[in-house]
DNA sequence: GTGCAACACTTGTTATAACAAGTAAAAGTT
DNA sequence: AACTTTTACTTGTTATAACAAGTGTTGCAC
């Protein structure tokens, strides 16, 4: 008499069967009537159990087609002094990177923004919102904003290019970079743009870029799959 | 004629009024059955879109007493050069940090942990786990491996403290450590370990720490919630 | 008053059922 | 052969129902 309940039991034994190999990356696991039969339980149960796995990342569920393993390799973003771009970084592990430009607007500075980018109450700044894709698949949102003085100045280019290597060509030197690394939740929206279940981790980089003299020039957070990224850092004494 | 379920409805709707504060951190949500009657909808349906704000980390259900909104309140280790460690960090920050000792014994090194390690086919290594608490609240787990030679000498003492300190104290210099964040999603002995809900995201630090002569002596893995974790730091030109 | 039992209320698990909607292959039509 | 329709199979949504299990309160017995 286990207390275990039988929609956890089944999705653990399909997890070590996952994790066995039993099913393969990309494979289809059986179908819930499938499932039901071989369980011997109602389908409540069963698609409780999948969802236990879509909820643990080693599944993904597609109407009408039917639930798959999903596959597990996760790009390592570097992050290590001096400074190296996410574009450039990619590109030398061989890694094709492109974006589609969602937002770019001048906009009144938000309150939290003021704060961090050290600018009046009725200030203006550039908002930017890119949708980021690794190979083709998409992967990352990246919001920023950018002081307006720069943002009206690179306004064509930085809707085709990232920032950092934009504001690089230009000269103007980003020496420091203050980062916050978290996870949240996909809410409904995220969901939708980065393709995942709702409620599926999702890792930020949370930056602010200061010039020379200590100046805040650009605040932004990229929002990435938990699933297929991370970053590497390394720390000397 | 919207084609959002209606349990997205629903639960989008309470989160709106979560983060509108109509509902308070560590308040009671209405119960299923009020849910059922203010939305018109059946269990079922509550139940789901409860859940979705469960997998959202907006609120956690108890059995027998309701569903509370989850307070948001993060801590923020600092990754910094020269290197602080995160008992003193979190000190320095007023919380009061405590762990317990799971696992620790000698065992043969595992074959992912000699490659790190550079060690022999045939050595062996320590093994600690321990359980850490902030503030009382479970809030990570670490689990490291360490070179046989300081896993005897500082046996005793590393039950009892955390393991950068123990070495400082006894002159061995950490001068660089590796490390890679990524995130993971919580199985179901995680969850057990961590009080959460199966499939919550888990922030991983992942370390290799070395000495004077590039010499790796330890490899260890920091698995905190998500949700009150998060890690800092900043890179300069 | 103290302690225990009963009850009401909460969320958790599981079953059965019906229909919606997406996918793909088979069958029929041009 | 090429196109369209049908059909079968898949997952998605939602309802009703019953019981299990945890929590707290009320009321009764002592």
């Amino acid at each position: 008499m286990s207390s275990v309940p039988l929609h956890i039991s089944i999705s653990e034994k399909l997890r070590h069967q996952i994790e066995a190999g039993d099913y393969q990356p990309g494979e289809k696991l059986p179908s819930e009537h499938q499932l039901m039969k071989t369980f011997e339980v109602s389908r409540i149960t069963v698609r409780r159990a999948v969802a236990n796995l879509v909820s643990q990342g080693l599944a993904k569920s597609q109407q009408g087609k039917g639930v798959f393993v999903t596959p597990q390799k996760k790009v390592a973003y570097s992050l290590v002094s001096p400074l190296i771009f996410l574009e450039q970084d990619l590109t030398r592990k061989g890694i094709q990177f492109t974006f589609e430009s969602l937002v770019f607007r001048k906009l009144r500075t938000p309150k939290e923004i003021q704060a961090i980018l050290q600018l009046p109450d009725k200030s203006t700044v550039y908002f930017q919102k890119k949708l980021l894709s690794m190979d083709g698949a998409v992967g990352a949102i990246d919001e920023s904003y950018i002081v307006l003085e720069l943002g009206q100045q690179f306004r064509d280019q930085l809707k085709r290019q990232m920032t950092f290597p934009t504001l690089e060509t230009h000269g103007i030197a980003v020496v420091q970079i203050d980062a916050v690394i978290e996870c949240t939740h996909a809410d409904y929206e995220m969901s939708g743009y980065l393709e995942v279940p709702l409620g599926q981790p999702l890792i930020v980089y949370c930056y602010t870029a200061y010039t020379s003299n200590q100046q805040p020039i650009l605040y932004g957070k990229t929002i990435s799959r938990a699933d297929r990224f991370c970053y590497a850092l390394s720390l000397q004494k």
